[in-house]
DNA sequence: GTCTATAGGAAGATAGAC
DNA sequence: GTCTATCTTCCTATAGAC
């Protein structure tokens, strides 16, 4: 009768549950099936219910990232190095393009306010990361900033084309080509 | 007690409620409230229920795109005026970048298949229609339809990204570079 | 065509046995 | 820590009066 599952697997179970069907298309009973415990045993591990799983959720994934993503971005690599891997990584994680992001399937619309505020701090946190590399890439700090939310912009759209069009193309392109979109026009090292 | 809200009014008032709350979050009670008519009055006017509401909605989304976006990319006006005025067409469509696109909100995960088939072809038309502005400026076909694809991700992505970031700078800067970003690079006209 | 009333079920959440 | 059983609320959908 002693704990079977971890947090961390059940968490992990449950990241895909919340990028295919959103925060309100996400029941308990959803989340039961994808993790294997029953309903009474969620609510034993997380009293606040479907809000604080899915706030667990997002911040493994935050987590996730900011291990395999943010970090190799602030790493002394040179700076189309460190965007070839994040690169690698995304297409890890978002399994060359069939999966969503968890960042737009949790933001949509009138989710709970605090899943909105994680949900905007992650993506800050992203844009950060990925703009302080493009100033050591020799960027002016402004012109970092937009080409960064522009990376992310085409990193998050084309998920969302490659979901609407079931086609994963797209998104192969948008990683494939993320380095001359950051880099194009400077010399970049 | 004749018909007091047309059908049409209806639709346009639950665009919003689905681009807000996605197909899982968009309940009968939202509709009702938000179209003014009781529950059973929504039954009456539309028997298969709240998937027959949603692809209404998408019905009438996708009819107004058609006339204010594709039928303009497809005049015989310059390229570079016609791709002008879908930026100015979609500015009024998504307030700006305020409001989230039905083809994200309604394609989220294991939404209905019909629904998700519905946005598919959607998705298509317009990166067709597109397309085909971009060789009337004298692309290649298969460099047209890359970059009207790359089009459609930049819109979708930074209306995910101005969702996220809660900024609307994202999308407002998406809408003013689509020129560049579409016809970088040739003569256009 | 609209409404009130309600059926029937699934949702989130809890109590208490083991 | 897990389970079965249950509560309450909300949901979709229908029946029937007006």
């Amino acid at each position: 009768m002693a704990k079977k599952i971890s947090d961390e697997d059940v968490l992990d179970a449950l990241q895909g549950v919340f990028q295919r069907h959103g925060y309100a298309g996400t029941s308990m009973s959803l989340i039961a099936e994808a993790s294997g415990l029953g309903r009474a045993s969620l609510y034993h591990r997380f009293p606040g219910g479907k809000l604080e799983i899915a706030l667990a959720v997002l911040e493994g994934a935050a987590a996730w990232v900011e291990e395999h993503v943010l970090t190799p971005l602030r790493s002394a690599a040179p700076p189309r190095e460190r965007v070839a891997e994040m690169g690698r990584q995304i297409s890890m994680l978002y399994e060359g393009g069939r999966r969503s992001c968890l960042l737009d399937a949790l933001a949509l619309g009138d989710s709970e306010t605090v899943l909105r505020d994680r949900v905007q701090e992650a993506t800050e946190a992203w844009a950060d990361a990925l703009a302080r590399t493009l100033r050591d890439a020799g960027l002016a700090p402004d012109e970092a900033r937009v080409r960064a939310e522009d990376g992310l912009v085409a990193i998050q759209g084309s998920l969302v084309l490659a979901r609407a069009l079931r086609d994963q193309g797209p998104f192969l392109r948008t990683v494939a080509s993320m380095e001359d979109r950051l880099f194009g026009g400077i010399a970049g090292r």
